[in-house]
DNA sequence: TCAATATAAATAGCATACTATTTATTTGTT
DNA sequence: AACAAATAAATAGTATGCTATTTATATTGA
């Protein structure tokens, strides 16, 4: 028997939705294995790059969606590795700006390669059109669960 | 800008997923502190139920979905609760055979009455319909996913 | 103006998951 | 029977996220 296929309340999808988060972070933990880099560590690269240079922190960890705390520690490992640099900002001296170093531009390439070339292979037995709705639908049960999120810190 | 709204590859829809699940984490972090839980000691606990007492470790690890170390820790908070007791296996020594004590179904029971509640009230908005269709579609995802992983395991 | 409040980043500490390793025991092979 | 390989659980160490708090600086309003 396999509990997987039990449901409690109206589906198991949150069950099956956190097993598919945990192994995809694994795929990518996996591929990005060449820049030292983990599944955690190649999203403030790839966000700072569109964003663009002089980034506040801020606004770097709310693109990601992520708290300020958490992203501390990851640039903290990407300053280390020489790929990001803070900088001060002369308008606001409690901010620091971010920017890709030459060697962080170099990897930020080599990253929208790889999560292209990987997405690309994990969603071709997709279409267009139903992963267009799956992701409607994640949209939607997401500002749904974001409403109770928001109900329940209060 | 919100760059949540940027494409990567031929869709966001990992981006939205991990947001998701983490959101959903916390609903349920928030939703269970009535009884001191959390979104990972609950599992256990309904799991261990619907499996049957007597269930060992790594069958239980399995039907969760974690690995067996994951367990561990859950286990014994879980015991040091008094929800769930660990005893021998007289069939094999290596094993350890688990228990739900008494006040571990009680809790149980209200488990199932507050996720059931949780995930009708989520999902209200969505059709039967569309939430399977989501499900068929997570679950042949999630074994794309685990086969790509599987292969980088090696 | 200056005191109260708000904001940006960092720090501290907790929870959860992982892999690799260790320990005890069982199974399987010659 | 005896040794090698496999298995179950526990332990150790790492990574990632969170909230609460601290520190420094900026903004607001009496």
């Amino acid at each position: 028997m396999n509990l997987s296929d039990e449901t409690i309340g109206r589906s198991n999808l949150f069950y099956r939705l956190g097993l598919l988060t945990r192994h995809w972070r694994q795929v990518l933990d996996t591929e990005f294995q060449f820049a030292g880099l983990t599944d955690a560590t190649w999203r403030p690269l790839l966000h700072l790059h569109l964003l663009g240079d002089g980034t506040r922190q801020k606004d770097l960890a709310a693109s990601i969606g992520i708290e300020g705390p958490s992203l501390v520690r990851l640039l903290d490992t990407l300053i280390a590795k020489g790929l990001i640099e803070r900088s001060e900002d002369v308008t606001d001296r409690r901010a620091k700006l971010l920017n890709l170093t030459p060697e962080g531009r170099v990897i930020v390439a080599r990253i929208q390669e790889t999560v292209t070339a990987l997405e690309n292979d994990l969603l071709s037995p997709f279409s267009d059109d139903e992963i267009a709705r799956v992701a409607e639908f994640i949209e939607r049960l997401e500002s749904t669960v974001n409403g109770a999120r928001r109900r329940g810190k209060r």
